[in-house]
DNA sequence: CAGCATCCTTCACGATACTG
DNA sequence: CAGTATCGTGAAGGATGCTG
């Protein structure tokens, strides 16, 4: 996305790491999904503003990149649901800290990293989200 | 960079974040700076490839950040040094676990997790690097 | 040495319209 | 509903040349 996709080789694994998540919705699509497998329409409407080209762009990359699943039922009306693989998960953990560093640091530094968060989810892990 | 910048407000931490190392070189030159106090051209000689337009303007949007401090020495020849902030230490360290899964899962998976990591720096914390 | 000034290219993203 | 098809745009990034 913001760079160029598979190379076939980075120059480190953060680099890899930007390349799977560099594009403009990618992260709130893992967040998304983290909170509960969604059909493409829901998708839409959880991301204000997103066009369904880039949806769909951005979901096929995702699941190329093997951080998203997307299982196709044989209806009418049609149904598709996405949801996070097990590579995806680990990725959302991964996206923590930043998300922490970047609540903490460019976001009003509030004091919400201590006391009022609950922990009957993994949302010690996960923080600095909506 | 790949995004609107400074909106004033983020959907989430990740998106702040996000924005900060959006550059295509920033978390190179992150990680060079980590490793080092460098100058400009020293810099430029250790992410090969960089224009100095671009290096220059990622860094300076960097120090717009508060991540990177610029030091320059009334010399002749001139002589400017760049080096990390505290802030710009902590960014590193949240990058470090997604250095990691970028590491593990898009790169070649490498064992190199255990036993071969030496410690007496600070590798444990920015794993996945070079 | 450390940059800024220009011009140019390219690619991600967006808008709109149309299908199975 | 869940997408594809097509066209258009803007901003990031690159190439080159010049200056304090």
């Amino acid at each position: 996305m913001a760079r160029a996709r598979r190379p076939g080789s980075y120059v480190c694994g953060i680099d890899a790491a930007m390349d799977v998540i560099g594009g403009k919705w990618k992260v709130l699509i893992l967040w998304a999904l983290h909170e509960k497998p969604c059909r493409f329409g829901e998708l839409r409407r959880e991301l204000p503003g997103v066009t369904e080209k880039v949806l769909a762009a951005h979901l096929r990359e995702l699941e190329a990149d093997g951080i998203v699943h997307r299982e196709a039922y044989d209806e009418v009306p049609p149904r598709v649901e996405y949801s996070l693989t097990e590579r995806g998960e680990t990725l959302n953990e991964a996206l923590g800290p930043l998300g922490d560093w970047g609540k903490e640091n460019m976001l009003g530094g509030v004091s919400a990293a201590a006391g009022q968060m609950r922990e009957d989810d993994d949302v010690a892990l996960i923080a600095g989200r909506p």
